[in-house]
DNA sequence: AATTTATGTCAATAAAGCTGACGTATTCTC
DNA sequence: GAGAATACGTCAGCTTTATTGACATAAATT
């Protein structure tokens, strides 16, 4: 047998189990906060999505959740009724229902990504802006072509929102 | 405002969005097959680690996935009684029940991995081999540290499980 | 002989998703 | 202006995957 195989299927399994490791380390952090407020990731990532898209209707929202209007109705409603997240009626659209997060809810948002943030500060000042920056570029890829734009948008979209953090968000 | 700022919380979003997408989309492609089956997550996952580590003990396939023993009796159940996973008894210890596929959960979990497999092999041949082992790297640090170590003698015993993958794999 | 370990199992519960159906307000289209 | 389409809300029932607690058994250890 010779040394020059390209490789087998089996070179990918430390891929695949990073994947599984790495993506279950991340989402760790944020449970304990949020069972302390008795909610669970569903409300974790309305919030960011939220936070990232102040505005955002309804529709929109479920669209990047790839969810159901059922299952996102409970999780909403849970958080309008204790008031981290607001609605408010679209004005060139009154049937839709802009999403804003309150002050309490930026205050639970900031400190729910904290860990992830920290977590991802600590591999950049580990291994550097570059690999970071391929890092960011590979995972990229790993998503798939089809949704490849749309999340350069969503991503887009998010920076320029994330300059509005502390003011009143305009919509 | 001086442009010498290091970074904002802000400039770690698309890397929190970026796991997300990328995991779901890791994990999508599986779950058609799976539901064929009348199979979800939890039986790929068991598969999985069943299949990389022949022979596991129960207690031990637990600790890496981190569920309770509850949790995994159904889903172990479910495999066993399809004919996917056999039991065998420790010889040294013979409270032990050790873990195998049997060829039917070969094929399955084979499968299952295929469609991941082709995802990391499109990001090999886009990115090249560089990219790909500095992205691997980067997922590391992304684990935990105390879960590093652990994360790769797991790898490291998947990879020489690996080459018995045809073989009868002796315990 | 007593204890610990490894596993199995019963019961109740929860989170987070799903499908299907129906209602209402608003906007668009002809 | 009437009818259709859109955006959203809600009711009802179901599924998967996890949880905790309790108890049982067989084998190993002390």
């Amino acid at each position: 047998m010779t040394h020059s195989r390209k490789h087998t299927a089996n070179d990918f399994n430390d891929a695949i189990e990073l994947m599984f490791f790495a993506y279950r380390d991340f989402i760790a952090d944020p449970d304990a906060l949020l069972a302390a407020h008795g909610f669970g990731r569903a409300h974790h990532r309305v919030l960011h999505f939220v936070a990232t898209n102040p505005g955002i209707s309804i529709a929109d929202l479920l669209d990047i959740l790839s969810i159901t209007k059922q299952s996102l109705a409970r999780v909403l409603r849970e958080l309008i009724d204790t008031h981290h997240i607001e609605q408010s009626i679209g004005h060139d659209d009154r049937r839709k229902r802009l999403l804003h997060l309150t002050p309490k809810g930026h205050d639970l948002h900031s400190q729910l990504i904290a860990p992830q943030i920290r977590r991802f500060e600590d591999v950049l000042s580990q291994l550097g802006e570059p690999a970071f920056e391929q890092w960011k570029n590979t995972m990229r890829h790993v998503i798939n072509p089809e949704n490849r734009e749309a999340m350069d948008a969503l991503i887009d979209r998010s920076r320029r929102a994330g300059s509005a953090h502390r003011t009143t968000d305009i919509v």
